[in-house]
DNA sequence: CGTTCAAGTAATCACATGTTTACTTGTTCG
DNA sequence: CGAACAAGTAAACATGTGATTACTTGAACG
């Protein structure tokens, strides 16, 4: 596959020539680029070690395996987006925008992307079914929503379709579908809010 | 991977023991239902043969290569989504909900799914891209959107939403989450309805 | 029946991939 | 310095995978 070089700046600290802390992170940036955009089974051990510039061994001296290092990847996932969560209903348009279309925590994409993407694999299932209820059930609390009154159902399920429309922007951007791949978080937020209102405002017929 | 067998009656027709139609017929249902769930890299010629029932080699002998099951699969796909397109905008949610919740259309459900999850493939993006453009800007010009008009492009941003909802519902219905993944298309229908309304609608503020 | 050819099969090939091993080289600290 | 150890490297290994080959078997037709 194509050959990607990831090498961002060390951030000061002189290059020592021989840094594991380094090397590490250099490997977690290319491995979470490569299956967030190829997906685990197309992302070979090799690929990720020539993005990150570094000896394929390395990855089984770091991370025991790929799957260790996929499960690295996958390291803090939850509490990384549970942070959306507890935001109230009014700003929930505007967290979203921002977490998705923001310049700003580009590894939160990733991981998203890494998450909606991978399939088959019975432990990513898991977690991501575990981030995707947590998330919803939060948004639905905010909007009123109680654990266990059936009248309320329609209002999880509901929620739930804000949760899609967020993971489908997430997918289609990453397909690059012009002029969503580009919109700002400010071109974001105003047709966010309006989701969010008619799929949770108290007041619909 | 885990063995799943997919042998649909060969709806009438004695069975014959050797039918060349009936076999790339299996496959190819076999190859869809592998290829949507698991990915195009996850999966491997020997677990679709054995879905299938089949040799292996057979899958070379009517479809070249793996690539090239895997593009018979894509066949017709563009034309099959198309149909949703032409429908007016009050019926687009119930469309829609139908399209992803009906119990026909199974077939149509496995592509989208395939389509949404294979990355890393030139050919599949390209094909994606311009099945999402399409949808979007026949959504978008129900509602009143003309190409190239800049002032309406928000209006086209709004359709893409629509769409990321859409893509949303398939892959989260896929991951399992309830009450989501086991709502019929009634259920998904009225919010569908508010969504659109409020993604499409001419008398927003 | 028996010829003929498509349909199907098992064995095998060539190669990519994840992993391990034996080795070299830089760094640290006495 | 120089011993000791961690960091890094190159080569090889074992296996899984897509594809090919030489072969067998069933169906169609005179």
């Amino acid at each position: 596959m194509t050959p990607r070089s990831v090498q961002p700046a060390p951030t000061g600290a002189a290059t020592r020539r021989r840094d594991a802390a380094n090397t590490r992170r250099l490997l977690l940036e290319a491995a979470r680029q490569r299956f967030a955009y190829d997906g685990y089974a197309a992302t070979t051990v090799r690929d990720i070690a020539d993005d990150a510039g570094v000896n394929v061994a390395l990855i089984n001296r770091y991370f025991s395996s790929k799957e260790g290092l996929f499960a690295a990847c996958l390291e803090g996932v939850e509490e990384e987006l549970r942070r959306t969560g507890g935001t109230p209903l009014g700003e929930v348009p505007d967290a979203i925008a921002g977490q998705l279309a923001g310049s700003a925590g580009d590894a939160t994409k990733q991981i998203l992307l890494l998450l909606l993407r991978s399939s088959g694999d019975e432990r990513v299932d898991q977690i991501r079914l575990g981030v995707l209820r947590a998330y919803a059930e939060r948004l639905a609390s905010a909007a009123g929503w109680r654990p266990g009154e059936p009248d309320e159902a329609q209002l999880l399920l509901r929620a739930q379709l804000i949760l899609c429309a967020s993971a489908g922007i997430v997918i289609l951007r990453a397909s690059g579908l012009q002029p969503l791949a580009s919109a700002s978080g400010a071109d974001l937020t105003p047709p966010l809010r309006d989701l969010v209102d008619a799929m949770l405002s108290a007041e619909r017929k």
